[in-house]
RNA sequence: GCGAAAGUAGCUCAAUUGGUAGAGCUCCAGCCUUCCAAGCUGGAGGUUGCGGGUUCGAGACCCGUCUUUCGCUCCA
């Protein structure tokens, strides 16, 4: 594995990825869409068991902690309440000199006050020439100043045109014929305008101009923060107490990049953790503290995790952090932890008119509760998971053998089952194993190819253990079970392979080390 | 978004200055076989990412386009 180059050991964990069903390019026979990626009967397992842990550590060890599904839908007023609509709607255009990005709209609007402080220069200076200045008459006969203002009217025409009608190679026309330059590089060497759309949207109703835009969430913590009264006096909630859901978001990234690090269509896992207003610190240091040790139960390597606190911090925050990952590429965020004070309670609260307020009966007093989120990528924590699983060892002289070191809960397929040869009644005794073992496990079953390459279509996949089925096993009821880590083999009665597989697969050994 | 590189069978790759698209592995059907990618027989799998151009002739040369990777940039 030494000799192997970074980019070309993530260039083969992308292809492995493929090669064994965990992840495939997305529309792949048409040249794929960009930045989308499927998971396959692998990857949805492994998936599916990473999500389930999740879920498991938060709502089932945490008495004040449950959870929502809600749709990816919502009511067009959340995402202006979040401030997601306006942040994102503006037409941008880049620089090509100095790869500086600027909105477009700026950019004209401050040229026309340029020419407007020009007209004030030439007011001031005639106001400081004539006694009885009358300023609307110079401004209506003073040549240089009508020639300004007629400039400015026709650059506000034509660009609250383009406006309106969303012209965006208009608005790049007004850029160049007034020949703005970029602040920085001094050049006019600009992109076609863009406008950036952060969410997907969509039209509700089947006719199409009565239709509302409705946009796909770009995170799944407003369907979380709508419900939260809901869940509060149904769930008989007492401060503090959390709301978990796991869920699609969607995000048009301009970049998108790094497999399924950067995705357009992504899932989180997320809670938000309900709390008294002033002890969000408190809370804040605490979930950091028990997200880290989540993240660490996995058996990474805990030299692979570090949290970066955020210096510059978002509208709704007043403390931020995230827990980076040693990824093939580098450090890179895998979860994020925000103190997100009462800004989005009490936006929800303006906007829908209704009352969003806990009562305390400790304090025989109500409030916006404030809010701790921690929001984890579950397509990153897939990554990660994944990407330091993958091995290639070298085993005696040029051999090698690929292996997936998964943490045994999380592993697709918890055993596999081999009758070592096919005849005798091996198989027949395999299967009847199988069918005992697969009301509690996920099981692979293989009695193709020998035994050697079955070994190792199992430590690809990252199955933990391979039970092999042979002749003594007819006489003495007894099977080989086969490490994936270690290769090594031990002989132990088909009766006592539930309890062995409970004891090493089973997600409670991750729990309860929490 | 800018720059660079790449795209040939499910995977890894070959194909002489431009001259009949191939190999290994995988897969499928058998044979053989008592524990770490064994052996034998047969078989399937391709509009060389897509579209155009040059040429008697293009996998190769030119243009466009899509996708991926890397660097920069961006990222509530």
């Amino acid at each position: 594995m030494s000799n192997i180059k970074p980019e070309d050991f993530f260039k083969n964990i992308i292809s492995h990825s493929k090669e064994y069903g965990f992840i495939f390019q997305n529309s792949e026979i048409y040249d794929g869409l960009s930045a989308v990626y499927d998971y396959g009967q692998m990857g949805v397992e492994l998936k599916k068991n990473i999500r389930d842990y999740w879920w498991k550590s938060m709502v089932q060890m945490h008495e004040n902690i449950v959870g929502i599904d809600s749709a990816i839908f919502m009511h067009p007023t959340t995402w202006k309440a979040s401030g997601h609509v306006d942040a994102f709607n503006d037409p941008l255009i880049d620089n090509k000199e100095s790869k500086k990005r600027y909105r477009a709209d700026v950019l004209i609007e401050e040229y026309i006050s340029k020419i407007e402080d020009k007209i004030k220069k030439e007011i001031e200076k005639a106001a400081a020439r004539f006694e009885n200045f009358d300023r609307t008459l110079f401004c209506s006969t003073n040549g240089r100043v009508k020639e300004y203002q007629e400039k400015i009217d026709a650059i506000n025409e034509s660009f609250k045109s383009a406006l309106n009608n969303n012209d965006l190679e208009e608005i790049k026309k007004i850029i160049i014929n007034l020949e703005i330059v970029c602040p920085i590089s001094g050049s006019r060497n600009w992109t076609d305008v863009r406008q950036f759309n952060l969410m997907f949207s969509t039209s509700m109703g089947s006719v199409s101009d009565e239709a509302n835009t409705i946009y796909l969430r770009p995170e799944t913590a407003q369907g979380i923060f709508v419900n939260y009264l809901n869940v509060q006096k149904t769930g008989r909630m007492k401060i503090p107490f959390g709301i978990v859901q796991t869920g699609k978001a969607f995000r048009n990234e301009i970049v998108a990049r790094q497999f399924i690090f950067r995705m357009r269509e992504f899932e989180q896992m997320e809670m938000q953790f309900f709390i008294k207003p002033g002890t969000e610190i408190e809370w804040y240091e605490y979930w950091k503290k028990i997200r880290l040790s989540w993240h660490l139960s996995l058996g990474l390597g805990n030299e692979k995790y570090r949290f970066h606190d955020h210096l510059k911090l978002a509208h709704y925050a007043n403390a931020a952090c995230d827990i980076e990952f040693e990824f093939p590429f580098g450090f890179k965020e895998l979860e994020g932890i925000h103190s997100r004070t009462d800004f989005d309670l009490k936006q929800h609260e303006q906007f829908s008119n209704k009352k969003l307020q806990y009562f305390d009966s400790e304090l025989n007093q109500s409030y916006v509760p404030f809010v701790i989120e921690t929001s984890v990528g579950l397509d990153r924590l897939f990554l990660s998971v994944l990407s330091s699983a993958f091995k290639i060892e070298k085993l005696e002289e040029d051999e090698t053998r690929t292996v997936l070191s998964l943490p045994a809960a999380l592993a697709p397929y918890k055993a596999a089952i081999f009758p070592l040869l096919k005849k005798d009644g091996l198989p027949e005794l395999s299967e009847s194993i199988m069918n005992a073992l697969k009301l509690d496990f996920n099981l692979a079953y293989d009695e193709k190819d020998t035994i050697g390459k079955r070994y190792r279509r199992q430590d690809a996949i990252g199955t933990p253990f391979c039970i092999t089925v042979d002749h003594q096993s007819i006489e003495d009821k007894t099977v080989t079970i086969r490490d994936r880590d270690t290769m090594k083999q031990t002989r132990i009665k088909i009766d006592e392979i539930k309890t062995f597989l409970n004891q090493n697969v089973g997600i409670q050994n991750l729990l309860k080390n929490l």
